[in-house]
DNA sequence: TGAAGAAATTGACAAAAAGTCAAAAAGTCG
DNA sequence: CGACTTTTTGACTTTTTGTCAATTTCTTCA
């Protein structure tokens, strides 16, 4: 009797689930089929229309799956930041001293923009009033809540230099302070390369040099122990990215 | 004759600009009216409709100053980085060693994004492909004319660190790409502080901190002489922005 | 001064895209 | 099967951009 009514559930819920089941799997083509558009022909040509013809559908059915264009943009930067998250939290848990461990952090941030470039766009597109604003506090707060995340996971490693004693900060600025101005650093150097191509006219052969130098400097110059020197933070990145993130492409040793 | 073919030709120049001056009173009033909505109301509140209404015109006669608004925008954006490159110019040609000197660009970036907000709104807004496609190519090259503009200064800067010998760059490295690490950490920065206003309260008291300390210590760890704590650099950007910049509103001594 | 011509303004209109919703189709279950 | 729920559909409304022929304003010159 039990046994029956529970499998007589699973059957309910199995059906139940295959139904939504089909509308899950179009989400997912739907998502996938907007991130085609955006990183071959870009942001304009990212139309609901567009979007319905290419799945052969009606409009209204993409409606029914997101209420406006902005929330499908947002939805698909929180999966981006959500996988930005967990890499942060392999790094911020990989082993090695705290130094170390922040390094890993920066392979993420590499890897993450050499092999996700999508991920990369569409967290910077909805970074831009124009969409934030026109979502819900819902979703806007799940953004929020994995930045914090990866923030936190940062300024962790920072506070566990402190306490190992490999760190010391200045009066007068604190481990989120500084995870901040990491971030910046990483952040605005992408989203640079990214909004002016021409680059490479002015001498800069690569944005990944600039801030693996950038930020090894600065945390050179907060006296954050070990010190390294250019070359061994090289060394050391790739390494620490073949260990912790073993089933991803690695970096090329010198950053181009 | 010579006289009076003169003075007539000055008459009609007289004429032909007084005809036009009207018209660019009225662009002045154009960029103004759109930079007040853009402060008060935000991006999504700006259209060529309400603008005309604003300047009790016709839509037509916004049309007639600027093909559209991603035009208005980016001219709006052009004067801005105007500023800002004479600003960093008159950093870039102050008096002292070169660090003082990269010293006033920072100060010179505080102040911009302090005293000239809609400045910053602007440059940051025309980043976003959305907006930069749909410019014209002229309007486009201005820009990158006064970017590249202000990356040279400051790249000029490091050059004369490396010459007067105050600084020795690792191998692997250039000027340029130095440059943009740095304009990515205070870039970045101030984004991320315009996007997301919870800094606050994940215990980011102030960015301006958090830049000033972050450049402050990569310069120091590039090994940039002469070398300077915290409170040194606290004092001497106080009184860089007062020797560089008197006219300016001056900068907090600590950063808030 | 005033008439002819040039330049600028206007607002109705076309175009494009977002977003809505009542009716139809598909699916569920006793 | 038949009553019911859920989902899809595409025509429709709305909103905003951008256009342009007609009109007004300004300039020139006899």
């Amino acid at each position: 009797m039990e046994i029956d009514d529970l499998s007589k559930k699973n059957a309910v819920n199995a059906k139940k689930t295959a139904k939504q089941q089909k509308i899950e799997l179009r989400e997912e083509l739907l998502v996938s089929t907007a991130g085609q558009i955006l990183l071959t022909e870009g942001f304009a040509a990212l139309s609901m229309e567009r979007l319905a013809e290419e799945l052969n559908t009606a409009k209204g059915t993409i409606y029914n799956h997101y209420p406006n264009r902005e929330e499908l943009l947002l939805s698909m930067a929180v999966t981006a930041i959500n996988k930005r998250q967990e890499m942060f939290d392999a790094a911020s848990t990989s082993t090695g001293r705290s130094r170390e461990r922040m390094l890993a952090v920066g392979a993420a941030c590499e890897i993450y923009r050499r092999n996700y470039p999508l991920h990369f766009v569409v967290e910077s597109i909805v970074c831009h009033a124009a969409i934030w604003d026109r979502c819900t506090e819902e979703r806007r707060d799940l953004m929020r809540k994995f930045e914090h995340r990866c923030m936190a996971l940062v300024a962790g490693i920072v506070r566990s230099g402190i306490a190992d004693g490999d760190l010391e900060l200045p009066g007068g600025i604190n481990p989120e302070e500084m995870t901040l101005s990491l971030w910046a650093l990483t952040f605005g150097s992408y989203t640079i390369d990214m909004t002016s191509p021409s680059l490479k006219d002015i001498g800069i052969d690569s944005v990944h040099r600039s801030v693996r130098m950038g930020s090894l400097h600065m945390l050179n110059g907060y006296g954050w122990q070990p010190l390294w020197s250019a070359e061994e933070h090289g060394d050391r990145l790739v390494r620490v990215c073949q260990t912790v993130f073993p089933e991803e492409t690695p970096l090329p040793h010198s950053a181009t």
